[in-house]
DNA sequence: CATTTGTTGTTCTGTTTTTCACAAAAACAT
DNA sequence: ATGTTTTTGTGAAAAACAGAACAACAAATG
């Protein structure tokens, strides 16, 4: 099966979405493809193989049209139809995300927070807070698809299973817990500790005088650290 | 140059190490590839290669030595010898990073923060506070590596150059502004905005009666034809 | 001791994704 | 009109990445 929109392509189109709106609001017309490549960090190359992909022309010399472009990612991606999601586990990430207002141009609302304890909550929150209890109620009634998990790990798993009991259909897992997609609930891990060990990783390796690569094969017997060479 | 230790793979293996951690203190004492790949959701081949890939040998019926793996882990990912990272805005998402302690073996400490106004923070931290006037100094004499970003967007590239001037070597961008990594800055943008759109638009697609994907090709003769003038 | 079983180690192969390179087209200049 | 510049569009090359297959081998079994 050869899928076009794959999710990295996928990734892109919403982060170029995001640039034309603000390019826009600033009265640009026109766009060419290293503009939109130094945005969102990626070669022009890429930006018209993308476009090219989906079809979508530039002209020759003057670049690509903003609006015709917007509409048709607009199109291509959902006009994300006042959206509503609700968060479980309203401590300090999920009230953070909570409060969170940088979304594209509004089109989401949180419309429920969800807790174990709702009322003991450290600082007022704009939205609901339900307790668990009313979970999967609410969901249904009010039929949210979208959940972002943000709980203690150890009852990850727990709520996880909870939310696919009443019908949701994709998560944002803020645990560190590798919760899986399944048939009918995807599932998007951010592993934010991952990501901040990962980077010291890159710092320390980059700062090293050799190459840390080149020294592993033969560290089976022990100190062959000290000559490594480039 | 062929690379080794990509990107991927690094973050395999970061996930390798936590999850052998907590089996250690679950009292384990070996795991097969399979275990492993389950956990961190990928197939058991993979781990294998991984492995393999380090010079990581397992015992042919007996699967992986749990202590064995965990120190060569550290070894090639760097022991994190106790580093310390400060935190650049300490707002919402910024204060709930500062107070997070899932931290890998509470390996990283937060330092500080760092706000335009460290006074008028709604919650209390545990960590000190500090106003950007003295970020540099802090930086210098502290010998901080790592930052996370966290400030608001229309900053972010303002305070991307003060920690680079301070001498900072990686960053951890929570800002929707793409920030794009130097000769000596790394940068890693986690954008959540994004995923939550991307989330939704996979959740949205899947649950369409017909392919999206198909549909998408054929598009050109609605309306086509961009135009643009000078 | 021979046989079965389970798991690793590795090769090989296939797929997907990105970059390179350059012809073609449009705009501009003279 | 003609030449020059700029930027797109895309085929082909390269790189990154994953998966399937299976031989090798250690342990368990009888
Ligand atoms: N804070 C961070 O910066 C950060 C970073 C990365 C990952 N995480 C992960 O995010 C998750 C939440 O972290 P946090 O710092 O916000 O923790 P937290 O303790 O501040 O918040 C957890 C919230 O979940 C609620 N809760 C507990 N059990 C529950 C249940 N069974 N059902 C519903 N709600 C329940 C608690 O009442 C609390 O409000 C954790 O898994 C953590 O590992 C946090
Ligand atoms: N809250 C979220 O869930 C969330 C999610 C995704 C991305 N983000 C991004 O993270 C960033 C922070 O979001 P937030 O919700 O925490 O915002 P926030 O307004 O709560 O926090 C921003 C903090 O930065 C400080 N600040 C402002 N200017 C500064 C400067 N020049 N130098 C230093 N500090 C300064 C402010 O005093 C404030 O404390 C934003 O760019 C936002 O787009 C937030």
């Amino acid at each position: 099966m050869k899928s076009k929109l794959n999710k990295e392509l996928v990734i892109r189109l919403l982060k170029y979405r995001r640039i034309l709106t603000q390019l826009k609001s600033l009265g640009f017309e026109k766009v060419f493809s290293n503009n939109l490549g130094d945005a969102i960090g990626v070669a022009p190359a890429l930006v018209r193989k993308d476009f090219s992909l989906l079809v979508l022309g530039g002209n020759k010399r003057g670049g690509y049209n903003i609006d015709y472009l917007s509409e048709q990612l607009n199109r291509i991606l959902g006009k994300s139809r006042e959206q509503k999601i609700i968060i479980v586990g309203m401590g300090k990430i999920g009230s953070a995300v909570a409060q969170y207002k940088g979304f594209h141009q509004g089109d989401f609302e949180v419309a429920a927070g969800f807790d174990i304890s709702p009322e003991s909550l450290l600082h007022k929150i704009e939205v609901p807070v339900l307790p668990m209890s009313q979970l999967k109620d609410f969901i249904q009634t009010q039929q949210i698809e979208v959940a972002i998990l943000a709980v203690p790990e150890d009852v990850a798993t727990d709520c996880h299973r909870q939310l696919k009991d009443a019908g949701i259909r994709g998560i944002l897992n803020f645990t560190p817990i590798e919760l899986k997609t399944t048939e009918n609930c995807i599932i998007h891990n951010i592993n934010i500790g991952v990501e901040i060990e990962n980077l010291f990783f890159q710092v320390v390796k980059s700062s090293l005088p050799f190459d840390v690569e080149a020294a592993l094969p033969d560290l089976s017997d022990e100190d062959a650290l000290a000559d490594a060479e480039t």
